[in-house]
DNA sequence: CGAAAATGTTACTGGTCGGTAACATCGTCG
DNA sequence: CGACGATGTTACCGACCAGTAACATTTTCG
């Protein structure tokens, strides 16, 4: 309480560089960033970064962890909005990703990894595989609390979606399939409402 | 004709050079892949890959359109297969893509090499767009074809259903969300022909 | 205050990378 | 054969990179 008045840092130094580290992994790329512009894009050094974390890929571990989590975030908030309400929580969570499709900061950080991170064995592959596994329990059980009867099968196919929007983002533009990517998942969801148990 | 006869390595230097590097680049990543390591694999040197292309980009850049002109094969194969039949073509089409999602050989390196490269004007992401823009056009052609009203609908939606299965499949593996692929394919080609105007 | 812990600074290592120069070899064809 | 173009070999350059050591500074807190 006493500390941070309006210094230029506030934040530790650690959660700096794992700031640092996201942004710097986001615009140029993990294997394209060193982690000296990483300690220096977060007001540090090397030697500060290397007595947090082990190595490279233990601090691409935790940014990936730290994307999580922030995930997590934004999933209480759907819940927050929409207290109960399966349909509404996945008709907000399509329009947040759609929304936020275009930004610069866009939550493609698991997908990006997934494919820089070529090594099989690497750790943060676990962390990727065990977010997305969650992310799906979470939509399903969302459509199921929607009144879907194939609630696995809205699932997949809106992750998909998803996952096809982000990558058609980054392939071909805003311009490309991935601007009409929430009429699109709207009109699965309505899809599968319909023709399921009707929700209410 | 009077060449090649069981030479150990038949194809020119220049062919063998793209092929191993669009495999390492597969398997390693671009940036994580060296020239050295090129030149090697293709049973060649550093010189004559320089010699070939004046930069790494470039062969980059190369191993991208050779991957557009494998697709453009590949949608020939498919007309002829299915001469004048859009939704024969489209089924096929789903189906090939479903079947070849688990390969080590899979057809993402557009996807792939548009995360990886993040300089906004390398040259490779012209060929990349291009190459997406020519698909979605052949696609919705197809849908067109297939008597679906809302061509570029049903079109957008394979597309982002397609680059989302690949997508989850390096997130996820095979037993995620891509797993359920063809059949939501299927389903929306179905869905689109039914409603719009009828086939045949 | 004063000690201890955290952070910053500088300099260094060994390795890899993209790219080039000089020279040797091979294949083709007149 | 002989010459020429394509290919292979070796060695090198400068830049960058992950990681470490030794030392100086600041921050925290009893």
């Amino acid at each position: 309480m006493t500390t941070d008045f309006c210094k230029p840092s506030r934040r530790s130094p650690r959660d700096r560089i794992v700031e640092a580290a996201r942004d710097l992994f986001r615009r140029h790329g993990i294997r394209g960033t060193g982690v000296d512009a990483i300690a220096d894009a977060a007001d540090s050094n090397k030697m500060t970064l290397y007595r947090h974390f082990s190595s490279k890929d233990d601090l691409i571990v935790e940014c990936l962890r730290h994307a999580g989590m922030e995930m997590d975030g934004f999933w209480r908030e759907l819940e927050d909005a929409h207290p109960g309400d399966g349909l509404g929580q996945l008709r907000a969570w399509v329009r947040r990703i759609a929304e936020h499709l275009g930004d610069d900061r866009c939550q493609c950080e698991m997908m990006s990894a997934a494919v820089q991170l070529t090594d099989e064995d690497h750790p943060g592959r676990e962390v990727i595989r065990t977010f997305k596994d969650a992310q799906r329990d979470r939509v399903v059980e969302l459509c199921r609390r929607a009144g879907v009867a194939d609630a696995e099968l809205l699932g997949d196919t809106l992750l998909l979606l998803i996952e096809g929007a982000r990558a058609a983002q980054q392939s071909s533009g805003a311009e490309g399939p991935s601007a009409r990517f929430a009429e699109i998942a709207d009109a699965a969801i309505l899809f599968f409402a319909g023709s399921g148990a009707v929700p209410r």
